[in-house]
DNA sequence: TGCACGTTACAGTCCGGTAAGTAAGTTTGA
DNA sequence: TCAAACTTACTTACCGGACTGTAACGTGCA
């Protein structure tokens, strides 16, 4: 746990060893979770022993680690060919990314099971995925902040709900078509809601439901319902 | 795995037992999944060995298994002391829900690991989810064409996205609530996202989002950003 | 008396991590 | 330049722990 030799990468090859160990770990814990994702399983993939994996990182939470930067590193480096989309265009590029996503089913899978795995007693990967949330939620605000702007009214407070909203009907989307992908359309489902929330922070209307919405609070009476905590 | 004693209960407290057991293998499998969550921690609530476990359930799978059903029944029958919720009544419904759930952290986390654990490969609890997923989205889209009949309108054919998208933000926001609670207001952001998405299926307008989105595809172009997946 | 409800004990697996050894590669210095 | 000295990248073998499931046995209610 603590005494992992890091970064001695002195042979040039070993660099892309390891991003195939990477690649090869993240196809497995997305198909199996951490937990269940054993390290015999990662390293036949790239003809390896276990005891070979832990040579290079160490322990298996070292790998999940890395493995969950990894990803990150690779995105952004995409992205920095491109400009940094702000304002609406990263509502779209949301949009896109959903569409996109309809194609990456195990990338998909790995960031859905172990960003609820996360939540878990102890899980290594917890810090990361608040860490995550917190961005990614800041960012979406940022973008409600300049669309605003742009528009010339004042920011309601209502953004930041509906920014952590964007970012949770992206992931609830995506287990419910990861369990059915016949029933749920990815991107088509995602581009509605973003529609929907987006509209609702640049023109509040009442509805229906938030007419006794409003006032309604953890009510003495009422219970749960088949969906209990849906 | 296959011959599990089923059902003998001749004791009348047994009944009883096993629903203590039932709601220590919800605490346990909720704090740290199916995988992760031992027999032995689910045993010792109860003052029990881990074979007085499998003497009642037959297989820890099989517990999983009784488990869920438990808490529909349990959930079904306060329900039963109502009315059974349609129409607006049913979103009314689902805002409350996500308040009262504000209070259950503990069961939430459970349907909230659950449900991401159940995408992985050959998950017991697979076929549970994908099945709840499937009446949800029908009570959901039977809501909204009630809904839309009172209003004299026509259900547009937007509502199976929208019935989708309203579970999938309350699972999403309860991923990022357990994870950091004082950052996201369960109650509050669900009810503002629901109310988007009833507000956008009643009344759609364009957005500066959907006036591209419409003809967004897989797009050629286009990487994926920190938020990869989300 | 017999069955339900446990217990203790154990079998069998699986898994992460460590130790020791080996065959390569890299560095260093005369 | 080249070989000794050292490092890296593994392998095999093993340890220890955790966990599910089974078998055998006791105990008390009906």
């Amino acid at each position: 746990m603590s005494s992992t030799r890091r970064e001695p990468r002195s042979r040039p090859e070993t660099l892309e060893r390891r991003r195939e160990i990477l690649r090869a770990a993240m196809a497995t814990f997305g198909a199996k979770g951490y937990n269940k994702g054993p390290l015999t399983e990662i390293a036949e993939q790239v003809n390896m022993t276990h005891a070979g994996i832990l040579h290079h990182f160490g322990s298996k939470n070292q790998l999940l680690l890395e493995v969950l930067r990894y990803r990150d590193e690779s995105d952004v480096a995409e992205l920095a060919e491109q400009h940094i989309p702000d304002g609406v265009d990263l509502f779209r590029h949301l949009v896109r990314t959903a569409f996109l996503n309809a194609d990456r089913a195990g990338i998909v899978q790995a960031y859905a099971v172990l960003s609820a795995e996360s939540v878990t007693d102890d899980h290594p990967a917890r810090s990361f995925f608040e860490e995550r949330y917190r961005t990614l939620r800041t960012e979406v605000v940022e973008a409600f902040r300049v669309l605003c702007a742009e528009r010339g009214v004042e920011a309601p407070e209502t953004v930041e709900r509906a920014a952590a909203s964007i970012l949770a009907v992206m992931d609830g989307l995506q287990v419910q078509w990861l369990l059915d992908p016949t029933a749920v359309d990815l991107g088509e489902a995602s581009a509605f809601a973003i529609e929907a929330i987006v509209a609702q922070v640049l023109d509040p209307r009442a509805t229906p439901v938030g007419d006794t919405a409003a006032d309604e609070g953890p009510g003495a009476d009422a219970p749960t319902g088949q969906g209990a905590t849906t």
